[in-house]
DNA sequence: TAAACGTGGGG
DNA sequence: TCCCCAAGTTT
């Protein structure tokens, strides 16, 4: 079987003008492979890169990552974001390095068994990794596909998915599957790009249907989503001696099993024995399906918990981006609060 | 099937 | 300011 000339104009295209200096195209081993996948879903790649180098520097190897506490671990992806990926990839690690004598799966199914690996994730580990064939579709090839084949319907519907996953494996190719798996994802990333894309610099212009029919700017469909929900968050902020308590959160939902003060859904159900605490402004958190405000509150005289108390100048847990703006406020009125009376 | 799940970049 | 969305998966 001979590659098609689309899968060999990409393949040829990449080699010349995509990326190749990315950390995780040094030494592709399945496990660098997969975690890169992992931090790159829904995730901008120069977000990714300095959080990659950090944790390949920590967990060289899969036997590492299996090891790690989940505190570490969810340190070093603090930040990041859809924190069910940390957990996804330990307990996955866990799964090979226990279960399956330390040995990467080699195909397409037996990596969708694996926590956190989807359908696209799985191909891209065994195209990037491997060099196998095997068709991905992430959102840099949908908009790739949709213009090319002229898809105007709504690129997240089921039905459309369907389609697209069709045309993806029509155009996969049989030789070369990294080349051409990295160069789509580098077209659509640099050259397709969702706005003002750089269509004269595209080996595949002259055939796009978006490109010859002016319709780069309508194709892919705009998808409707949800609003994000309003939601109020109380948060106690407890501190003595310079150290702040810190709660561990459940492993399901939001922020799961990162640290935060205490947290509730109302003023009640944060202070119900009506003691004395000092307000700070309420601050808002935006999230996809979220927008927090989050009503923070001092407790100076707090009683005895068996919590972590961290000291605020030296937080060693993972914690949520959306509580660090009340640490911030936190230390500022600290440094009001305990400077002596004849300077105020 | 639709909603949950984070954060930051860009227009 | 607001909206879109980024190497998606899970429930």
């Amino acid at each position: 079987m001979m590659n098609t000339p689309f899968a060999t104009t990409v393949i040829t295209w990449q080699k010349q003008h995509g990326r190749h200096s990315l950390p995780w195209q040094q030494n592709p081993t399945p496990y660098r492979v997969w975690v890169s996948e992992i931090m790159l879903q829904q995730t901008q790649v120069s977000t990714a890169i300095p959080y990659y180098n950090n944790f390949m520097d920590k967990f060289p190897t899969i036997g590492d990552l299996a090891r790690c506490d989940t505190d570490t671990l969810m340190k070093y992806w603090q930040g990041l974001g859809y924190y069910s990926r940390a957990r996804n990839l330990h307990k996955a690690a866990t799964i090979i390095v226990n279960e399956q004598k330390g040995i990467f799966p080699e195909t397409r199914a037996q990596l969708v068994e694996l926590p956190g690996i989807g359908r696209s994730t799985a191909a891209a580990i065994m195209s990037l990794a491997y060099n196998q064939p095997d068709a991905i579709l992430d959102g840099n090839v949908k908009r790739v596909l949709c213009r090319y084949h002229g898809i105007t319907s709504d690129p997240k519907a089921t039905s459309t998915m369907k389609v697209l996953w069709q045309k993806a494996e029509d155009n996969s190719p049989t030789e070369n599957a990294r080349a051409y798996t990295q160069g789509m994802m580098d077209l659509g990333a640099n050259i397709c790009t969702r706005t003002k894309p750089s269509c004269t610099y595209c080996p595949l212009h002259t055939s796009c249907y978006a490109h010859t029919h002016q319709m780069t700017n309508t194709i892919p469909a705009k998808t409707q989503r949800a609003k994000p929900k309003p939601k109020d968050l109380y948060l106690l902020l407890e501190v003595r001696d310079q150290k702040i308590r810190l709660i561990k959160r459940s492993n399901t939902g939001l922020w799961a099993q990162l640290y935060s003060p205490a947290l509730f859904e109302s003023f009640t159900e944060l202070n119900p024995d009506n003691k004395v605490l000092h307000p700070l402004p309420r601050y808002k958190h935006k999230l996809t399906h979220l927008t927090l405000t989050i009503y923070p509150f001092i407790d100076l005289n707090p009683s005895n918990h068996e919590d972590q108390w961290q000291l605020l100048s030296d937080i060693t847990l993972g914690l949520p981006t959306g509580i660090k703006p009340a640490l911030e406020l936190l230390n500022a009125y600290i440094q009001v609060a305990t400077l002596p009376q004849e300077s105020l």
